[in-house]
DNA sequence: GATCGCGATAGGCTTGACCTATGAACCTTC
DNA sequence: GAAGGTTCATAGGTCAAGCCTATCGCGATC
């Protein structure tokens, strides 16, 4: 049996003429009698009483048609619904971000996100970068902002912008009053994030690779590491784009003398469908940042 | 598209894998990867995102096949009401009868038919001959118990039993002490039905076809009738069926030298496709009245 | 580095849906 | 009552499309 068939049936019930009916289905008279008459022998039901003035729906065939009907109706609904899905640009769109970068960056990028990619959902989704590769490999993530290479050639990434550290020092700081700072210095006292931040590891490496660094302290998050910081407790690098948070706790901030930074990348899955999507939006995060990754390349030559 | 390509289509998202899926239809693995790729064309959307690994349904895919598995389940649901539909002998079966052998024919025939086609859901319909063709010919029926000969080469009838007709007097009456009666006598105080009885034209026919017979009594009914005759207040003729009933009524009934009757008669569509379910019907009824019948022609000779 | 498993591709076969032309039955019309 | 115009059914030929087997390319795994 075939859609088609069903479209011939329903149409041949309409019309009660076979003629008619074929002429609505854009077929052949012949076309459409021995159709009728293969699904009247798969059957083994007489859909129609054929006489010379015309071709009438049988009880059986009036007990059918509302099942045909609702068949042909739902694959119409399929086409109709892949073609609003036929833009890769709309539609929900999954995008995981990483604990250091979402609160700064979200604000800078949501509205112009909006503005460019109307239809398109996005749904934020802040966790580590681990957790975040996992989600990315079981389809629950289609895209992930992160500060590190992607790993597996099952996930592929493209950078989007590159993001300087700085030194973050408590005013009353030795250090607080040097234009510029030696990452190495900093290593005395400096304090780091918990486990499984990207940051707490390019953090150290910046610092002198010493897995031992920061003492005990391992702060849950950034916002917590700058409050620990403004109290006095130490020192810490911090990503660009959390200058202004910093600023505003009263924190004291310094260029780094090797311009150590991050690269913020946009990873996604190798053959996730709607690449067009992930490049869409790498797009505008790339272009709303690009004043701020020039002012970083600037200040560090 | 194609209900085949639904199906291929719900069977690779329930598997993920186009191999196992492939199986799973009875196709070979490219036969399902050519096909999906197609539909996947046409839709103008990815409906699968492929990997070495496996084939998971992109989120396009997973808002369609909603309506895949709905269109497929209404396909399933047309085949197995057709294979309950597939027996001639059952479903409704809509059969006209007139007035004068419904109330007579009934109580004898309907048990029987009942035991011998337990799934046929017998509707019968009282009405005059000519609405009875008229609704045999709408399709508002599917046969019909007429006492005429069919009109029409779209109607055919076969013969169910012959009905002889009964001479029917007050007990007080003249003739009623005749063991015979010549039909032609009660002509002088004869009482008949209303047009469109064909009992009325038969009647009148028998007893010497002078239309303006019968006085200005026109009885609606054949029980009005035999209580009219059973009042003193004419003679008739009536059916064999309906002795009983006259009897019951306190007439006197006597045969007919002419042994005058009506052949009661099952009338369908020539086109009807029902046809083993007429013949069966047909079969019962003329069954149980073959002991009548012979009772009538015995009586005859 | 060889093997295995995945989906995609190529080439050839066969089915079946389609068309036009024609037939058979029936109805209407002159 | 013969002619012509309906109706649906049938016949024969064409062509697209679905299917198969064989093979490829890619990636993972041992």
């Amino acid at each position: 049996m075939n859609l088609r068939d069903l479209r011939y049936l329903l149409a041949v019930a309409e019309h009660e003429h076979f003629g008619r009916a074929a002429k609505a289905c854009g077929v052949s008279q012949p076309t459409l009698s021995v159709q009728i008459r293969k699904l009247e022998d798969l059957m083994g039901v007489t859909l129609f009483e054929r006489s010379s003035k015309t071709a009438a729906p049988t009880a059986a065939c009036l007990q059918l048609i509302g099942h045909a009907r609702a068949a042909v109706t739902e694959a119409e609904a399929i086409l109709a619904t892949a073609r609003n899905l036929r833009d890769p640009l709309s539609g929900r769109f999954r995008l995981g971000i990483i604990p250091t970068l979402a609160p700064y960056l979200l604000p800078l990028v949501f509205a112009p996100l909006r503005e460019a990619l109307p239809t398109l959902e996005l749904e934020p989704w802040e966790d580590q970068t681990t957790a975040l590769l996992e989600r990315l490999r079981t389809h629950e993530l289609d895209a992930a902002l992160l500060a590190t290479e992607e790993d597996g050639s099952d996930l592929v990434s493209r950078p989007l912008f590159d993001e300087p550290f700085l030194a973050a020092l408590p005013p009353e700081h030795p250090l607080a009053g040097r234009p510029v700072i030696v990452e190495t210095d900093l290593a005395r006292d400096i304090l780091v994030l918990a486990d499984g931040h990207c940051l707490r590891d390019q953090t150290m490496e910046a610092c002198g690779g010493d897995a031992a660094l920061g003492g005990p302290l391992r702060a849950s998050s950034l916002p917590t590491l700058l409050n620990m910081v403004a109290a006095g407790y130490g020192t810490t690098l911090i990503p660009g784009l959390a200058a202004g948070a910093a600023q505003d706790a009263g924190i004291v901030l310094r260029p780094l003398s090797t311009r150590a930074g991050r690269t913020v990348r946009i990873a996604w899955r190798a053959h996730f469908p709607r690449r067009a999507a992930v490049e869409a939006v790498g797009e505008v995060i790339a272009d709303r940042l690009r004043a701020f990754a020039e002012g970083a390349a600037a200040g560090a030559v």
